[in-house]
DNA sequence: TAGGCCATCTGGTCCT
DNA sequence: AGGACCAGATGGCCTA
């Protein structure tokens, strides 16, 4: 029940969830608001070496180094990283859970038709992405009423690009109408290779690009 | 059978 | 201390 690709500008949310991405607050850390999550966190400013130059981290060392605890067994000991990593792993398994929810979540709002193949994790992204660059230039051009310059190419450089090479062809857009058409999930059904089954629109330029395309 | 996708486990790092 | 996040490893399932 995917909404029509041009409607209310406001965000569909999935029927049983009650956020927009379930989970999305509790995932919003550090990383996800500010700064794009890094490869490799940077350590952190106040290293053990360092403890001496920075107010707290000598009370936070010997918090680390268990000061005050009382000493345990090797049985209890074996027994409390077993629990506490049965405990991770069941929170780590909710997380991907959320995580999946969310990407489904996001599956729902994308024009594709109900017997589709599913969208992989990663072309459910990149269509996201590319579908809403595609949006965002629908609505610039309807701004502009086409007298403005050129869009710029597709920002898929990351995500993969609809076809940078001919970022013209994007001035001539089809109408909101026609779009819509071309949101069908059948434009490029047989010329997606790489997923099975029929697929879902590309990129939005009906006919000229394949789904790959925006891969 | 190889390759892609996925779920899960795991240990490390950072944050609260 | 415990939770969140991340990335690597592993094994199962499916398809070409």
């Amino acid at each position: 029940m995917a909404p029509h690709p041009l409607g209310a500008p406001t965000i569909q949310v999935a029927h049983e969830i009650q956020q927009p991405f379930p989970g999305v607050s509790d995932n919003v850390g550090p990383c996800a608001a500010s700064a794009p999550p890094s490869p490799t966190r940077m350590p952190r400013n106040c290293s053990e070496a360092e403890a001496g130059a920075c107010p707290g981290a000598a009370k936070k060392l010997r918090a680390r180094r268990g000061g005050r605890s009382r000493p345990k067994s090797e049985l209890a000991l074996s027994k409390q990283r077993r629990s506490r990593r049965k405990k991770a792993n069941d929170r780590e398994r909710n997380r991907m859970h959320n995580l999946n929810s969310a990407l489904d979540a996001l599956r729902g709002v994308l024009p594709t038709f109900p017997d589709d193949a599913k969208l992989t994790k990663i072309e459910t992204l990149r269509f996201a992405h590319n579908y809403i660059w595609a949006l965002t230039q629908t609505l610039r051009i309807a701004d502009h009423s086409f007298y403005g310059p050129d869009p710029p190419a597709p920002p898929c450089g990351e995500l993969g690009s609809p076809d940078s090479g001919s970022s013209g062809d994007w001035g001539s857009l089809y109408s909101p109408v026609s779009q819509a058409g071309s949101l069908s999930p059948a434009a490029s059904l047989e010329e997606r290779p790489g997923l099975r089954g029929p697929t879902s629109p590309a990129c939005l330029r009906p006919g000229t690009l394949v789904f790959s395309d925006f891969l």
